[in-house]
DNA sequence: GAACCACTAGAACGGTCGTAATGTTACACC
DNA sequence: GGTGTAACATTACGACCGTTCTAGTGGTTC
């Protein structure tokens, strides 16, 4: 025990929240569940982030960086146009799959949703996950659809949204395959013409 | 004042609660919040109600219902099997259009986000809906895509959930043109084998 | 060995929220 | 015209939550 456990207080704080934050939900987190989880006190929870909110901003950047890796891998290991555009299904399958990760659906989507009027510092890692998802399938897509490359990246980007609503509505589908059909599909009708 | 105002208590508080949970959210709405756009009193909400939880899932009764009478109409108009398809986007524009039911993205999601483990009550609403669309979008689909209806029925689900997270994103493009978009574009592609 | 550091445990504070209780008013019906 | 019912305003209670405070511990560094 003590500080043999080597792992600094901070780090296991962004892990535990990274844990049960999105998984139970934002709110129904109380900070005393992420104190036990991260064995960890108050005093040092207040000192490293400053207040819950801050914590749920930094936990939410991490996970943003952690899912632009996983899927910087899936992009670069395609080996066409197609499947370079729909690395992003496949990308999503691995991170969820990660049970370091767990989410009921979408840590970004769900802090939106949970948190409407929350800091600032938290909406803006939401704007920078669609951001990043916008400006990528953007370039993913011309090389696909030329001209209607935008029209595509909003369709992709949509059914990537749509899949992770599926959780939350327990599809008995998988909504990641169904997102992966339905991008196909879009990413077809736009090379034909 | 008085009595004077007619509609009675009951209603005028569905109406505040269809107004105001599900623009400003469900946690975020205080009772008193309610009591006040209601203009009623504290003890009127609980001999009629028993609960928080119980007007949100008696509000969230209401929306789907009235959701399923739009939808509905939109159904009845269309007057070819596409048409009646998709008529679950222009019903969705419609219905989001109409003042009296505001609304950041969607009130079934949105609860199921923010009320992990709410009352049972509660999660069975977003059930009805989920089964709603379910089982309308199958049947819709089968003249149109005959034994892959099941396919085709997911895929205009997950398009339509897409639509509904797209304006949580805040996208800067209609969501339910882009939604309304995809589910031609696999309507299309099964519609062709 | 003293000063410092990161951390711990636990109690306490201030605020908010859902809910219940209390007492009052006014219309509606027999 | 009295009674019942539905609604009224307001206050109080009890729980929980985020945050802060106090006091203490063990290890590292000069």
């Amino acid at each position: 025990m003590t500080t043999a456990q080597r792992i600094p207080a901070r780090t296991r704080l962004l892990e535990a929240a990274d844990r049960v934050l999105f998984e139970r939900g934002i709110r129904d987190t109380p900070v005393d569940e992420l104190l036990r989880q991260a064995e960890v006190s108050a005093a040092t929870l207040y000192t490293h982030f400053g207040s819950k909110d801050a914590l749920v901003a930094e936990a939410l950047r991490v996970r943003l960086a952690d899912w632009r890796a996983v899927w910087d891998q899936y992009i670069v290991a395609a080996d066409n146009d197609l499947d370079r555009l729909l690395a992003v299904f496949d990308a999503l399958a691995s991170y969820r799959g990660d049970r370091r990760h767990p989410s009921r659906w979408c840590a970004f989507l769900a802090a939106a949703s949970e948190l409407p009027e929350a800091a600032e510092e938290i909406s803006d890692v939401l704007a920078g996950d669609t951001a990043l998802l916008a400006d990528r399938l953007l370039h993913l897509s011309r090389p696909l659809a030329g001209g209607h490359a935008q029209d595509l990246a909003d369709e992709v980007l949509l059914a990537y949204s749509g899949a992770l609503a599926g959780f939350l509505r327990g599809s008995p589908r998988s909504p990641i395959d169904v997102g992966r059909r339905l991008a196909h599909a879009a990413a077809r009708a736009h090379s034909r013409d």
